[in-house]
DNA sequence: TTCCAGGACCGGG
DNA sequence: CCCGGTCATGGA
């Protein structure tokens, strides 16, 4: 414990130092997660889930990084509770740069490129349903527009945890309400008609077959960190509207799966283009931070 | 106006 | 099995 970072405690606050591979700015904007959004100060904020005793708990997370230091700053935030939320979510004990060695000692160009141009981004570990209902609204549709539906989604079901001060696009300061991200339960007893203020469309139906599944028992989403890959997909696609695609993102960022692999429309032509082949062999086991890096990269030329 | 967005479903061949 | 059309919505 403790040997990728040290610990300094000022007031309530929590500052992480020698985190590597981590950038705030890279990782929480780079189409893994759609809540994070930087307030009037410039910090990092949303709020996230866990679980403790088979109930749901709520962490309202602010976080700075120094941009010479690299140094994190976990507003609000006590050792024991950076260790309960923080620790997972950001992945924290697994060696990044060891992984990312040995992918720069493969020698494959593209995936060098792509790792050196946009170091610093770390699969996140998310909140298993919130990850799957995230990703099925996702699909056939654009970042800024599921951004918005998932908003919605919380500001209409979720509950309301804090008032913070933002800025617009237009420098125009304001104060929004944070929500939690609905439970499965809470979504699985409503109709396709309660879901239209969200504007999801036609997804309205599959958000629902979702939570009805993962409310009744029927899938189990913390059994899928644990099953293999392959009989863990096979459990979401029993899901309306869960196809490959989204199962292999819901476990890859909510289900703890490293090696998942999500085939999108740019991963698809990064494939047909680079990697007739397959991957290289080097990202065996670690399938989704390559598949992460290479998206970024592609997406940005 | 038309096209497209971190896809999945459905029908016909 | 594989292919093209279709599905809501909204911004470019």
């Amino acid at each position: 414990m403790g040997k990728f970072f040290t610990l300094e405690n000022n007031n309530c606050n929590l500052t992480v130092k020698n985190i590597h591979c981590l950038s705030l700015d890279l990782t929480l904007d780079c189409g893994q997660s759609f809540r994070w959004q930087k307030n009037a100060a410039g910090h990092w904020c949303a709020v996230v889930s866990g679980t403790k005793d088979g109930k749901r708990i709520f962490k309202f997370g602010e976080l700075s990084q120094d941009s010479n230091t690299g140094y994190i700053t976990f507003y609000n935030c006590s050792v024991d509770e950076f260790y309960k939320f923080w620790v997972p979510y950001f992945d924290l004990e697994r060696n990044y740069d060891a992984i990312l060695d040995t992918y720069k000692a493969s020698g494959d160009k593209s995936l060098n490129a792509a790792t050196d141009k946009y170091y610093g981004i770390r699969i996140t570990n998310q909140d298993p349903w919130e990850t799957l209902c995230s990703f099925i609204i996702s699909q056939n549709n654009n970042i800024p527009r599921i951004k918005g539906i998932i908003e919605r989604l919380c500001e209409t079901y979720g509950e309301r945890v804090r008032l913070v001060p933002v800025v617009d696009e237009n420098g125009l300061k304001y104060d929004k309400e944070f929500f939690t991200f609905p439970s499965a339960e809470d979504i699985a007893k409503l109709s396709e008609d309660d879901l239209a203020p969200i504007r999801a469309g036609f997804r309205n139906k599959y958000i629902i077959d979702a939570a009805q599944k993962v409310a009744s028992g029927e899938i189990d989403l913390e059994k899928l960190k644990k099953l293999p890959l392959a009989e863990a997909e096979a459990e979401l696609l029993k899901i309306t509207g869960v196809g490959p695609k989204v199962a292999q993102c819901a476990l890859l960022y909510g289900c703890g799966q490293i090696d998942a692999f999500p085939v999108d429309t740019w991963v698809k032509k990064i494939m047909e283009e680079l990697y007739p082949n397959g991957l290289p062999e080097c990202t065996t086991g670690t399938r989704g931070i390559a598949q992460q890096y290479l998206f970024h990269w592609r997406r940005n030329i």
